[in-house]
DNA sequence: AGTTTGTCTGCACGAGTTGCAGATTAGAGA
DNA sequence: TCTCTAATCTGCAACTCGTGCAGACAAACT
């Protein structure tokens, strides 16, 4: 995702209006690693701006996702979770707590696929369910 | 997911019983490629048994899912599609129509994951959005 | 400043899934 | 085969996540 400021440009460009609550939504979401629910920015939106609604926080998200600006990552269950990075990357689940990290993975070229039988790829989106440090038991604790 | 005559013995071996909605449900299941919903599955039990209930699909399915004999693919969106192969594979999703189908992947020990600082992946799961022979276009439609 | 649109909020709605309660039945034992 | 108990079935309410709609409101061009 682009800056604040670059994305205020590009939404005029667009067409689209820039209003206090969508900048609002640029800045948490600058540098957010934290793979956030539309549920849980709209949280975070509150405390700064009482009153600021939740189907607004859910516009922002989707036409940052529309422009290419916002991923979503699909991990099964749950809401979706938005991701500002847009470089070529993969994610790491914890399947205790849910908490999503980014990871960047080499080899994935040289994959081979089987059984595709005519259906077209078009990319490849990993994602590696596993356990973060906190979730992780600090000795054998099974 | 293991033959309907094998699941019978493996609920009761887990105390629970083997009613004639279940059964039903593991022969629905069985050699199945398409990656229901659990919606679609009902709309099939219903056929062939009027009046089973969509609580009870649901029910099944999650049962055999926590017993590993059924995998959940995780496509963004939508209903949960289940998938009764539980050999070590993957999928390709058409972005237009949903359709889904299990890849095999040769090269998946060989990717070099950058940046899990602790999070420990236990497992790999791959999707890859495209386009199915139904979808794509005849020549250059774009 | 005026006008035109796009946007904001609040609410109702829809899809997908689960919790609950009472009626029913599988399956073990007599 | 009969009985008994625990598991299951069905129907419905409730819940989560997300979207459609309408009227009030405000960004931004002139």
């Amino acid at each position: 995702m682009r800056s604040p400021a670059e994305l205020t440009d590009a939404f005029r460009a667009s067409g689209l209006k820039v209003t206090p609550q969508r900048q609002l939504i640029f800045r948490l979401l600058d540098g957010n690693t934290g793979h956030p629910t539309a549920d849980r920015l709209f949280g975070e939106a509150s405390d700064l701006m009482p009153g600021i609604s939740l189907r607004t926080v859910y516009q922002t998200l989707n036409d940052l996702a529309a422009m290419g600006e916002l991923g979503q990552v699909a991990i099964g269950g749950g809401a979706t979770r938005f991701d500002p990075n847009t470089d070529d990357h993969h994610h790491v689940v914890c399947s205790s707590c849910g908490a999503v990290r980014d990871v960047y993975v080499d080899g994935t070229d040289q994959l081979a696929i089987e059984g595709l039988d005519g259906f077209a790829a078009t990319s490849t989106s990993i994602v590696f369910p596993g356990e973060c440090t906190e979730c992780a038991p600090r000795e054998s604790t099974s």
